[in-house]
This record gives C-alpha cells, structure tokens and sequence, in this order.
DNA sequence: ATGGTCGTGGGACGA
C-alpha cells in the first residue's frame, strides 16, 4: 500500500497539479493539508471520479486537512484531542483495512511564526497535545503512522541553510525538541530509516527563487508505529513536480508499507 | 541588507 502526504496549498488553485500527480504516483492514499476550503466547498467529485473516497476536515480560508483513499475508511476522528476550545483544522484520522488494518493520522502542525508570540506558544502546546495523541496510538500496539506537515526542520542537514533558520519556529531549540520528544517515545521517521545525508527537501518558498538555488527545508515527515515500521518497503519525495506548472510550495512525501 | 511570492476570497492575513 502506498500512502502520500500533500501539502498541497490551496485545494482550488492545485486541483489540476494534485490530479495529475495523483494520475501517476498512484497512491492508494493520500493525506492532504492546507485545503484551504470549507467541507461543503472542496471539490469531492474529481476524486470520487478517480476511485477515491473523500474525507475532509476543512475551515474557512485558511489550515484544512482531508484523506483521499482508495479503500474505504472507517472510523474518522477529526480534531486532535486535548483542547476543546481549538477551532483550527489540523487533525484527522481514519483507519484503512489491507491485509490489515492501518490507522492514518494527517496533520498540519502550526508554523509558529512570529517568535516570540502566541502563535509560538500555539505550536508547542499543540504538540504537546501530539505528544499524547502519539503515547496513545504507541499503546495500542498495531500498525499506525502519522504524516503531514510538521513545520518542524529535525537538523540542520535538513535545510540548504541551516544558519538562516536559527531563529524561526520550524527551527528554534524547542520546536526541535519537541518533535525529538515524539520520535523518541519509539516512533520511527520513515524517511531517515531510508534515506541518509543532506540534500532531501519538501519544501522551497515560493519567494527569492528558492526553488531555482535549491535552498530548501525537510519540513513533511513520517512517523511510524514499530508495528508499522516493520512494515516497510520504500520511501520517497517526488522533488520534481515543484518545477511544474502552479505547483505548491510544498512537494508529496510517501511510504510503500507492506500491507 | 533588502525585498522578494503565493492562496483565499473579495480584505487582510497566513505562510
């Protein structure tokens, strides 16, 4: 099975990208963030069209997550749990059944910026709330991953200039942190299992031609389960579709499990 | 050092 994770910028200005991309990578399924549209208004035929089933989790204008599944999706949970009061569309959940049963979480981990600020204090409370998200899905012993876009740079050899990030959220000490807290509650990062050195980027800002010079950050991560990491196959980032037509400024990320 | 670009929705704001 193999399962992508898409920030994808904006449902209405990617739908033309995001199909051709799903056309040729095939993925069984795709979580996707930043949909940037209300439930009603996201445009659920083209994928049902495609052999998709659609679940999503959107708000108005900004954040918004949803899961495109070739197989049908049982269970769905939207929202992360820990705080009644967040409004903000970054979580959903739903379990795929292969050869067996395969719990999905896709999130859009806050940016964080300007440091210092609320949005800071935002970031790491909703990890925090990750954090517990995550000893849960380890407690219960089965196949399950989290993927999406975590706004978090692990190292510096995940970013062309690491000494220019030094004082941004997707960088400073406590975001690393954090993020290192829940790899290391035994999570595996699906990438790095994989794929060693600098070099490998999901994200190039659209500004200053960053694409062009390369000068990106690793921000879109994998998290597996030890019962989903043992069911590893491959890994990848499809780089090359940022140097398309309209593309996002983020690039799909994905796993082949056997499963 | 500075300014540089997108998306949504139809104005600011987020990234």
């Amino acid at each position: 099975m193999k399962i992508a994770s898409f920030n994808i910028n904006g449902i209405k200005a990617r739908a033309q990208a995001l199909t051709d991309w799903l056309a040729e990578a095939q993925p069984d399924v795709a979580l996707l963030q930043e949909i940037k549209s209300v439930d009603e208004n996201f445009p659920r035929e083209i994928f049902e069209d495609m052999g998709y089933n659609v679940e999503t989790h959107g708000q108005k204008g900004f954040n918004g997550v949803a899961i495109l599944s070739k197989l049908p999706l049982e269970d769905v949970r939207r929202g992360l749990p820990g705080d009644a009061d967040d409004t903000q569309a970054r979580w959903i959940e739903a379990t795929v059944v292969g050869d067996r049963a395969l719990r999905l979480c896709g999130l859009y981990l806050p940016n964080g910026n300007p440091v210092p600020g609320p949005k800071y204090d935002y970031k790491l409370a909703w990890m925090e709330r990750l954090r517990a998200r995550a000893a849960d899905l380890l407690a219960a012993e089965e196949p399950a991953l989290m993927a999406g876009d975590y706004n978090v740079i692990p190292q510096p050899e995940d970013a062309k200039h690491p000494e220019k990030w030094t004082k941004d959220a997707l960088f400073l000490p406590d975001s690393r942190a954090a993020f290192q807290r829940i790899v290391n509650l035994g999570f595996t990062d699906a990438f790095r299992a994989r794929v060693q050195g600098p070099g490998h980027y999901t994200f190039w800002d659209y500004q200053a031609g960053s694409w062009n010079r390369n000068n990106g950050i690793r921000i879109d991560h994998f998290l597996l389960t030890p019962q989903c990491a043992d069911l590893l196959v491959d890994v990848g980032i499809d780089a090359e579709i940022r140097g398309r037509e309209k593309p996002s400024d983020h690039v799909p990320i994905w796993v082949e499990l056997d499963i």
